[in-house]
DNA sequence: TCAGAAAGATCAGTGCACCGATGAAACGAA
DNA sequence: TTCGTTTCATCGGTGCACTGATCTTTCTGA
């Protein structure tokens, strides 16, 4: 009986954390956009003719991934796609109004539904919580793949 | 321009957390077996002849998805499934030889690979960004559906 | 005892997430 | 200018995750 706690398990946690997100997102957010969708909208809210690559990388999200979820994004009228006429490997991508008007609705309720998932927590423990994750999750995105660093010498 | 910052989104941090993690998984402990994977056996080492559905309970997946994960794992031969003699809507699960000697290997792994995870925060960062998890998560997890409170008179 | 409710499992459908391989366009150096 | 490399996108395959519908077995109360 070598049994582990899973309490014990940061993996087996995030999973869970996800889970409870993926929840109240459904039920207080939108059953329609799910919240990757709404990351990849709001990337284009800021920075509207990005190509599909660069949009993964502003919401973390891989080649195969993004293009599935943007796929369905243009089959809802939400995005729109057109070949950059100046380097033909690209899309450029940009919301239509109905995009707009989508996002701007959701920017609200996601609002709240944040709220309601960090109510347990007080303010204090938000921010630290906050930072924690960004922590941990930026660490281990640094493994990738040993790219060469900025700043090394050559 | 009514884009928001997603950093200040614990549903996307939550996501990027758990991408890490399955980053961190694959190449620290197991191509093979997933972490859920090891969840179930696991949660079939501390308690040997579970049922499916009560294995979904123990390790946090719905009802589809462990059958899912629990048809990859007898396929591989780490799990062996018999219809309960007592009760013929069940099946009972335990771990064959090979899926004791899996899950002994895999243990020390994943112990490796939480140091590595948690690395960017000290001892006490660890304890309090556990804590915050599982209270973030199991507040979510309590509003699921408006189930009768134990203890409510009837 | 026997009909309806409850419980365990399966199936179909959708969506996120990753990898490796492939194809097409663009770039750069010989 | 042309050939090799890089870059963007797509495709195929696998796996997790959730919902709603269905089927079978069991349980329970009239």
């Amino acid at each position: 009986m070598a049994a582990v706690d899973l309490a014990t398990h940061p993996g087996h946690l995030a999973r869970r954390l996800q889970q409870a997100h993926h929840l109240l997102w459904t039920t207080m957010v939108s059953e329609e956009i799910t919240s990757p969708q709404f990351a990849v909208l709001n990337a284009l809210v800021a920075e509207p003719g990005l190509d599909q690559r660069t949009v993964g990388e502003r919401v973390g999200l891989d080649r195969s991934t993004v293009a599935e979820v943007i796929a369905r994004l243009i089959r809802r009228g939400l995005l729109d796609k057109v070949r950059d006429p100046q380097d033909g490997r690209r899309f450029l991508l940009r919301l239509t109004d109905d995009g707009v008007r989508t996002h701007r609705g959701l920017t609200v309720r996601t609002a709240r539904m944040n709220q309601i998932f960090l109510a347990p927590l007080d303010a204090d423990e938000r921010a630290v919580f906050m930072d924690l994750m960004r922590r941990v999750a930026d660490a281990a995105e640094g493994l990738r793949d040993p790219r060469p660093a900025l700043g090394v010498p050559h």
